[in-house]
DNA sequence: GTAGACCTTAGAGTGAACTCTAAGTCAAAT
DNA sequence: ATTTGACTTAGAGTTCACTCTAAGGTCTAC
């Protein structure tokens, strides 16, 4: 059992943002007697996930949709599987933009490189 | 010579968005007698790679900096240079996440596929 | 027993990058 | 001549994803 700075230190994200996220419905951690949030190995496998999809720019809403058909049970496997097809579309999209991006990159760099050694000589 | 309009559809943005990069002092198009922006190759050269840029999460304030440096002339071409080099790196990081991603995603969706197919039989 | 460090809440504030609005000018088409 | 549509401006508004504040409660160590 982890409380949320623990947890926050654990996953590399502020409590401020995961009482964010529990505002929004994408996790549910217990409260002990005191009302203090207790976080455990469920919760961090499940944050671990959720933050690899925010590091991958899916949107907030987009997880809070899939954290819903979650708990709607399994008869939305189908939903939740068509959500993750199309994010992973969104990533091999970026990894290309991204890919071709480098490329013209490694050749600015390239003509910089010539053209100061060219005022260097 | 193109208008805002023209300029905007030729690269996919809005009109808004060449007034807010010309606010920011990203592009300065020549005005007419009539004090309508003009834009020509050259200014559609340098929007491509602004927007490639941006695609790549380049901040505004960066794409500030580097399109200052090149105002100031050829002996800031060092600074351009490390300013291209750190974006570049940063791509590199960005592709690594996206990769590992999409390798986790091709096993969660399996995996989905699995559960389902077995559901159905 | 009190100081300090943790926790709680509702709700306000922030920064980035647009995106839009209102009020107005101007040139071309009918 | 007037309507249409594109352009102008300054500045306000929006969305996203946090991020922080204020006011207060509770637990542990000295």
């Amino acid at each position: 059992m982890y409380t949320i700075s623990e947890t926050a230190e654990k996953l590399g994200m502020s409590a401020h943002t995961l009482r964010y996220y529990e505002k929004e419905g994408i996790i549910a951690p217990q409260r002990n007697e005191a009302g203090i949030r207790e976080f455990d190995e469920q919760h961090i496998l499940w944050l671990q996930f959720v933050k690899k999809m925010r590091e991958t720019q899916m949107p907030v809403t987009q997880i809070k949709a899939y954290t819903k058909l979650f708990q709607e049970g399994e008869h939305t496997a189908g939903d939740r599987l068509k959500l993750l097809e199309e994010h992973q579309q969104y990533i091999k999209d970026q990894i290309e933009t991204l890919q071709a991006t480098d490329e013209m990159l490694t050749k600015k760099i390239t003509a910089y490189k010539k053209a100061m050694k060219g005022i260097l000589n």
